[in-house]
DNA sequence: TTCCTGCGCA
DNA sequence: TGCGCCGGAA
């Protein structure tokens, strides 16, 4: 079985194993956003409570966000830590908004995808996965978004160097998958919740894991 | 103590 | 290439 069989096969192994995901935990494509930037090397938990702190002050609009003194929306944040590098990251965000959209997020979608990308990576505080978190899941476009659990799975199974870097993983899998936004998203999803559960960092619980079959390497 | 859907800068 | 950023839960 070649590669782009393997990429396949996972899909379905994990698919079969824990269902439909219902990503990305948001009510609209604004709030993603902001959580995209806020989960950046944070449990998702701790995000939570900081968008729950938004939520109450009525805040999740990037208008209502950008008018806010930035201390105080570091305060609201703080929960989901990183809070002052994540408040400039946030109000970095929201000048692009309303540079580029008029502070409607959805209007970024006029936009092909690669230019919009380029875009949104000369924002700082937004690197390769938190831009294609908010192409894939906010605006819905088609770009596959890696993270620390598809390195790591990747790496355990044996599938890819350990030096391979973010645009040579992501190509993979797109090389490798049809390009549709429902795929991506809940591939992506499934990679997040089997490496909580099974591929852990120190020690993957291998032989419960979905992706057993699939194990070539487990340290 | 470890880990968490990174990123920019020195 | 390494390092600081940071709170909260297990």
């Amino acid at each position: 079985m070649n590669r782009a069989a393997i990429i396949n096969g996972m899909y379905e192994a994990m698919h079969a194993a824990l269902g439909p995901s219902r990503w990305w935990p948001g009510d609209t494509p604004f709030e993603i956003a902001v959580g995209a930037i806020l989960t950046q090397n944070t449990n998702w938990g701790n995000v939570e409570k900081a968008i729950a702190n938004l939520k109450a002050r009525e805040l999740l609009s990037a208008r209502a966000m950008l008018a806010l003194d930035p201390a105080e929306l570091a305060g609201l944040i703080r929960p989901a830590g990183y809070y002052n590098i994540k408040t400039a990251r946030l109000r970095n965000f929201l000048f692009f908004l309303k540079d580029e959209a008029a502070f409607e997020i959805e209007s970024l979608k006029v936009h092909v995808l690669d230019e919009l990308r380029d875009k949104l990576l000369a924002v700082s505080g937004i690197g390769p996965e938190t831009a294609d978190s908010i192409l894939l899941y906010a605006l819905e476009m088609p770009t596959f978004v890696v993270d620390a659990y598809t390195h790591r799975l990747m790496r355990r199974h044996g599938l890819v160097h350990d030096e391979i870097d973010y645009h040579e993983l992501r190509a993979l899998f797109m090389d490798a998958l049809p390009e549709d936004v429902a795929l991506y998203n809940e591939y992506h999803a499934l990679i997040v919740r089997t490496g909580k559960e099974w591929c852990r960092k120190k020690t993957g619980l291998c032989a419960a894991c979905p992706l057993q079959p699939f194990l070539d390497i487990c340290p």
